[in-house]
DNA sequence: CATCTGCAGATTGTCAACAATCCTGCAAGG
DNA sequence: CCTTGCAGGATTGTTGACAATCTGCAGATG
C-alpha cells in the first residue's frame, strides 16, 4: 500500500529508557556529583513516575558502571580515583585498537572517510579557538572509530566507556593540551587505519590514550611515582 | 583489632542477583532453549518471588545482552547466528589481547603461573580423555587470562562475552577438535605471555579464536561463501 | 471467497502501599 | 572515659493489584 515508507515507524522509548538517558546524562555532564547520593523517592518524584521504572533505570547504570549500589544503603554516583582512570584508559585502548583492526582487515573506504571527517571537524573547531566544541568532536572522533567497526558488542562496551570518559573530562575540566597535538594524535589514528597499518595504529592509540591519561593523573603524579618504587 | 581479617565480609547477595545468575547459568547451558520465551508471570512463580525482583533480574540480563526485550511483547532468550558469533569472537580477541599485553606489562609471574596451572588442567583432562571437563578448563583458563590482568572493566566485559560463549558452546555441541591441538593452543598464549611476547600473543589469540569460529559456523560455510562472493 | 472489523485472552508496564533493613544520636552502665 | 543498648527516622526491598498494549481468531461484509 505506502509508496515508500512515508512514515517513521511509532518507536516508544520505555519510560525505563528515557529516565536512563536523561540520567546518564546528567552524570556524565557532572549535573549530578560524583559521590552524591541518589534517592529514590527524590528522583521519582522529580521525574513524575514511580519507583518501579525508575528502579529499573537506576539498575541500567549500576550495571554500566556510572552508580554503585550499596544494598540498604542507597545509590551512589561512582567516583573516578585514578586506579579507575588507569583502568577506563586500559578498556578504551583495548576496545578502540580492536575496532581499529577490524576496520583496517574490512579495508572499507567509507569508513577511512568518515574518520577523515571527525578530525576534519576538530581541525576545524582547533583553529576557530572554540575548545569546547573540539572536546565534542574528539569524543565523536572515538564514537566514529567505533561505530565504523560494525561490531555490536564493542560499539556497547564503547558506550559506557565514552561516558565515563565524559564524566573525568567534565570533573577535571581545565587541563588542555595544545588543540593542534590532539588533531594530530587523531590524524595518526585515522592514517594508520586509511594506511593499513595494524602496529602503527595500536602504537598511535596507546600513545594517544597515555596522553590523555597524564593529564588526567597529573596531579597525584608524585605520590604514583612514590607508590611504583 | 582483629588479626586479618578471619572472618570473610557477610554479603547477603540481593534476589536479584540471585535470580540473575540462575537465570543466566540456565541460558548458558541451554536449559531454556535460544528464542524461548520468558514469562515473567511464570518465571516469578517458579521463584517464588514477586514480578519486581524477577523483572530486575532480567532487565539485567536484557543489557548483558543475552536476552532480548520486545516492547509489549515478551523476554526471548537471545539465539546467535553466524555474524552474532563472529562478533562475539572479535569481542573476546579485544578482550584477552588487551588483557594478555596488559599482564606482559605488568611482568607477573604468579599470573603466568596461574595461566600454566590453567593449561595443565586442560592437559590433563585431555589425557585421560575427559572431553566435559576439558572444554571447562579451557573456558577456565580465559577466565584466568582475563582476571590476570586485574581490570575490573575488561572483567566485565569478558562475563558476558563468556556467558554467551557457553551458550554457544551448547547449542553446537559435538564439534571437537583434536584435544592435543586444543591444549597447544592455550600454551602457546601463555607462553607468548610468559616470553613478553605481544605480537605473538596477539597471533596466537586471533589464530585460537579463527580455529574456533571455524568450527562453530561450519555449518554455513556454503552459504556464507555464497554471500561473499 | 477474500478481506476487514471487533472482541477475547494474555502479556507487559505502572503504581501506591507494606515490610525489612540500616544509620544516627542519645542515654545508661561498667 | 569507653562501651553497649535502644528508639527514631529514613531508605531500600518487595508485594499485589490496576491499566495499557499487543496478538490471534471468530464473525460480518463486500
Amino acid at each position: 500500500m505506502a509508496a515508500a515508507e512515508p512514515f517513521q515507524r511509532v518507536n516508544r522509548e520505555s519510560t525505563a529508557g528515557l529516565i536512563t538517558r536523561q540520567l546518564r546524562e546528567a552524570i556524565m555532564y557532572g549535573r549530578i556529583a560524583p559521590g552524591a547520593q541518589l534517592s529514590e523517592a527524590a528522583l521519582a518524584a522529580q521525574f513524575g513516575v514511580s519507583r518501579g521504572p525508575l528502579r529499573e533505570a537506576t539498575q541500567r547504570l549500576v550495571q554500566e558502571g556510572l552508580v554503585r549500589a550499596e544494598p540498604n544503603r542507597g545509590l551512589f554516583v561512582k567516583e573516578l580515583d585514578d586506579a579507575g582512570i588507569r583502568d577506563l584508559y586500559a578498556a578504551r585502548i583495548a576496545v578502540e585498537a580492536a575496532a581499529g583492526r577490524m576496520i583496517i582487515r574490512g579495508r572499507s573506504p567509507e569508513a577511512v572517510a568518515k574518520l577523515r571527517a571527525a578530525y576534519d571537524a576538530m581541525q576545524d573547531a582547533a583553529e576557530r579557538g572554540e575548545l569546547a566544541e573540539l572536546s565534542d568532536a574528539d569524543l565523536h572522533f572515538h564514537e566514529v572509530l567505533v561505530d565504523s567497526a560494525g561490531s555490536p558488542r564493542l560499539h556497547r562496551m564503547h558506550q559506557t566507556l565514552m561516558a565515563e570518559t565524559r564524566m573525568c573530562l567534565t570533573a577535571l575540566q581545565g587541563t588542555y593540551q595544545d588543540p593542534e597535538d590532539q588533531v594530530a594524535e587523531h590524524r595518526r589514528i585515522a592514517e594508520a587505519i586509511a594506511a593499513g597499518d595494524a602496529d602503527e595504529l595500536v602504537e598511535a592509540v596507546e600513545s594517544h590514550m597515555q596522553e590523555a591519561l597524564d593529564r588526567l593523573v597529573s596531579d597525584s603524579a608524585a605520590a604514583e611515582a612514590a607508590a611504583s618504587t
